[in-house]
DNA sequence: CTGAAAGCGCTTACAG
DNA sequence: CTGAAAGCGCTTACAG
């Protein structure tokens, strides 16, 4: 037992038993006269003067061990040093704010397993609901989270064990298509699609994209996803079927420009070049501005946020499968040329001759 | 109470008083069992078994509601959507997870009242103790903190009624110095450097690494921490003494080299631009490659949860004044030039003129 | 409206 | 080593 110093107030916190000796009435009262949104009798007034006057806070954990919920919510990531990590998390926590939940945040930062362990360790401190954000691993903890009842939903991706949850993730359809609008109005029939092993959202979406929008689509595998981007270049101007424009995520997007600037191919003379910011890349910087479609995941938590509030609160089902937020923004930057001009290029033609 | 199922296991978690039941020992046992390191007596090894048996998860909340401590560290952001807010977080969240604290995360995002809010609610958490990044506001919760005698820790800056916590902030001390070397070895004598109204930190400290080096340094404050580019330059190069070298943050930097594009001033001919990449900035493309003390948070994340961990752990002192960590790295670019020819360039002597 | 009491799930002196 | 009991700070039926 702690110490109570002169005045009777344990030395640390003030507890709802001392607010309810010093206005007099019992800790039932106390708790009630807090409780209720407005005063009703005269005992109600005093009991939350006195509560001010002490400087009394209320013990969370306390609260919840007997409610059975802790206005606590978890939120694991598989890595959450990227903007678009720290955007969604931004969008997530204020939309949870707003409604009183406080958030727990932890990081696999890419260990083997640890994911795993966040999520089990969330279990523990009695997260009110978990958001796993792109989880990977055994996810033998989920059956746990099951039988308790308590929600768990993926962000932006999913894999292994945590396949089965429910998903919100980003969709860039809507910027997608604004962008294959543009390029046919540019005369462009067809794209190039530089898939990285393993990357199957968004750069494998954009490929259907392209499709439905009645492009014709070319899909080069980057092995390993580490892209070779003059290798690529050298093998891509000797193909005489080689579409106008190439798709990539931004970081090869970048390489690929800088290499054509040393082959002396043109942006976007001789090549159109489309960027996709996807979720791990840095903004680099190029000389040309990159045409680009901007993954913005600030939807995803706003969504999120709002789906399970609803949830929580308001009692209504969760999402059973997957669910994809709009997500996506076009912005022209320079690297569209006309596709009409781009293939009778003459340094193409020489490269035509040896395809 | 709620329902138990067949085997006489409430449905949600399994408690301790379930594990004590199915092995056949009191709860205090049980509990014992699970918390010493290694069974001792041969009920000990039954008691894990049964309760990995039942997937038994202890209960944290009430554990700290009877410990008086929480294993709970709470982080209050001003602006948690930044690159450098994400590496603090990141590097914190690795150091304090590692010890088997969880963090609550909260951001202000900018809105008045919100950081007290926010520290007032982490306290009703019973956090074991608070960080404060970038904190301002009236801070009246600090009290309750200091009464509990939980730590409260600032980091990278403080204000208003916050100014009295002890601070853990980033230095660029060392890459300063690297700079001021590097641009005395290209013959400059002088710097100047851009001040933002209200920035103190770190563009205040590179004037002081610069007397200290020996350089000449002149202080241009920017009214509202707009900076109009071209008018700037303009009247920059119609000073006869300006200095050869101008240091600004990243984004400034930017609009300057854009700027003197349009003036034609050619830098780093005409003129050397050293960039800060400070709190708040994102990477934005140049066409050269900017020269930049890049400022990277991590350390003091790191430097924080060390310092943390051995007060709450280790029982040691908490820096009572201000402690700085060298976070800063110094990257040549291209856009330092020879401070010699600088002076006698064409264009600039037309300005000397009319100056 | 009020108070006494039970209980949330644990830990920890206290006896045996 | 073990168990019965008290207690952490709350909330919430239950009587009055």
């Amino acid at each position: 037992m702690r110490n109570r110093n002169e005045t009777g107030i344990r030395s640390g916190h003030v507890t709802l038993q001392d607010v309810a000796d010093t206005a007099g009435v019992s800790v039932s009262t106390a708790s009630r006269a807090l409780a209720s949104v407005r005063a009703r009798g005269k005992n109600d007034e005093r009991v939350r003067k006195v509560a001010a006057k002490l400087g009394y806070v209320p013990n969370e954990a306390a609260r919840s061990l007997r409610s059975e919920r802790t206005m606590t919510i978890g939120v694991v990531f598989a890595q959450l040093n990227s903007p678009l990590a720290t955007e969604l998390l931004d969008a997530l926590s204020a939309g949870l704010d707003e409604h009183g939940y406080s958030l727990f945040v932890a990081t696999a930062r890419g260990v083997e397993g640890r994911f795993d362990q966040l999520v089990q360790r969330f279990l523990e401190r009695r997260v009110d609901a978990l958001f796993c954000v792109n989880p990977a691993g055994k996810g033998a903890a989920l059956r746990k989270y099951a039988k308790a009842k308590i929600p768990v939903i993926a962000l932006f991706s999913k894999a292994d064990g945590y396949e089965r949850l429910p998903l919100i993730g980003p969709t860039i359809a809507h910027a997608a298509n604004e962008a294959m609008a543009h390029l046919r109005s540019r005369g462009h029939v067809a794209v190039g699609v530089l898939r990285p092993a393993g990357m199957s959202r968004p750069i494998e979406g954009i490929r259907d994209f392209a499709r439905a929008a009645g492009m014709k689509v070319r899909v080069y595998d980057v092995a390993d996803g580490l892209l070779d981007p003059a290798g690529f270049l050298r093998s891509y101007r000797a193909d005489a079927a080689r579409p106008t424009v190439l798709i990539a995520r931004q970081n090869d997007a970048v390489r690929l420009l800088e290499a054509a600037d040393q082959l002396s191919i043109k942006a976007p003379r001789d090549l159109s070049i489309i960027a996709i910011r996807d979720r791990t890349q840095q903004m680099p910087s190029t000389r040309l501005p990159l045409s680009m479609i901007h993954l913005n995941p600030a939807n995803v938590g706003v969504e999120a946020a709002r789906t399970l509030v609803h949830h929580l609160i308001g009692g209504s089902a969760l999402p059973s499968g997957d669910r994809l937020v709009d997500a996506g923004s076009w912005v022209e930057g320079g690297t569209i040329g006309s596709g009409d001009s781009a293939a009778p290029q003459p340094t193409l033609k020489v490269a035509r001759r040896r395809g």
